[in-house]
DNA sequence: CGACGCTTTGACACAACTCAACAACCGTGG
DNA sequence: CCACGGTTGTTGAGTTGTGTCAAAGCGTCG
């Protein structure tokens, strides 16, 4: 152990933007990774209202968050992306309150709630680390939030994607000229707050304009500058304390 | 010390909804709440992008969260009540990322981010039921991300005026019967993601329907099996672990 | 090949926004 | 006491963005 992250372990990768960890909490880390296993795409990770405390860090792949209205219509709250912590907040809430599942095959490693409790006693820094995640997170939230209430489809469609690379560069996963992206138009409907025609009516736009192409899996940026003029888009200054 | 919170310390008797807390653990929190200070309305708590990591405690009065958008727009997050910690999550991000400002002439006390820290590590039940408060407030974004994303205009307003019932039930501040609210259709509209003209003729509807009365500054709930009818509302089980 | 999932397009409906005007309410000052 | 201006609420007419419905085009995979 060296005290700079293992291969594979995206959430040391991402946590030793924050502190520099030790040896001894990098082992703890890889320790919470023991046991991955493998979800298909579409299957449940979390089920709204499920009781019982786990944690489950992702690994592989891409999932959603979101909950589901009466009627039958779908909210989605975020993306989890590699080396992301899913349900970190049932931790302390008894149940969970949305839903998570596959959107590609993925690799999560489950994880005791309790163990993550035992972590924030044995190595504060590291739970200091895990918080500060956890804050980043609900940050990204609310910018959601933003996006759908006061800017208008086209706008929170850019900004939605930009907001993608960023997270994605962080991991090694995009470049300034795009990415691979295995969202479908109903699912970016879902997120986005709009229906899924509109969203194809949106993406038109963008390719029409030269900013933006979405075919197949895989994002193209045409003009990044442009789209961040588009969406009001600066890049967060998500700062280490 | 008794062991149960003093009057006016609403925080102390949220928190002890999730654990009973020793007078130790009551009177650290006491010391938290010293040299409480006076902010007009319309006064600004934190001013986005601001450094430097205070955490206010709302005493008495309503005061609100947001973000503007270069456009001169505005997107409310939250309605911190009395009781409810303000900037708790710039602890560990180096800036705010939103503008607190106060609806109403307001009473805060202000503490310093490291006095914070410093409780985690020295009273860490205590550490664990402010997060338990923060993962509830969270979860609140996450509804009334569901609520613009996904409800239509009416809907979205009787569940956001069903919320604040539960909350101010929650420190006495409401009855099923109705409570005193200074919010006008401006500040509604930009919580609730719609103009403030819409804001008008949808709260007429609900007017006409029997289900709710706005005046002045008090709400009236006229229908509250109706009003959770309209808007899908169930309590949230916000559980205690 | 056919079946399926996803994307694309068009025509139309409707929810919500904008603009403009007016009404009610308030505290202030003459 | 009333006149006043500012803030907030109310209403109507017309526009626009987005949703709905229906259908066709395309890849991919069995």
């Amino acid at each position: 152990m060296t005290g700079t992250p293992r291969d594979g372990s995206l959430l040391a990768r991402k946590l030793c933007a924050f502190v520099q960890l030790s040896a001894c909490e990098l082992e703890c880390l890889a320790g919470l990774h023991a046991a991955p296993i493998r979800i298909p795409s579409g299957g449940e990770i979390v089920h709204e209202g499920q009781t019982g405390h786990v944690v489950h860090i992702l690994q592989e792949g891409w999932a959603c968050s979101f909950k589901l209205l009466p009627d039958g219509g779908r909210q989605i709250i975020t993306f989890p992306l590699p080396g992301d912590c899913v349900g970190l907040r049932s931790v302390l809430l008894r149940t969970s309150d949305h839903s998570f599942s596959a959107l590609t095959d993925v690799v999560v490693s489950r994880v005791e709630a309790s163990r993550f409790l035992e972590v924030f006693s044995t190595f504060p820094r590291l739970g200091a680390a895990l918080l500060w995640a956890a804050s980043r997170d609900e940050a990204m939230v609310v910018e959601h939030l933003v996006s759908i209430g006061r800017r208008s489809a086209i706008e929170r469609t850019a900004h939605f994607f930009l907001e993608l690379v960023e997270r994605l560069k962080m991991v090694g996963l995009a470049t300034d000229e795009g990415y691979a992206c295995p969202l479908n138009q109903y699912v970016l409907a879902d997120a986005l707050g709009l229906s899924a025609i509109h969203v194809n009516r949106v993406l038109r736009q963008l390719r029409e304009r030269g900013l933006l192409t979405v075919r197949g899996r895989s994002v193209q940026i045409g003009d990044l500058e442009g789209l961040q003029r588009l969406a009001g888009f600066r890049t967060e200054p998500f700062n280490l304390q």
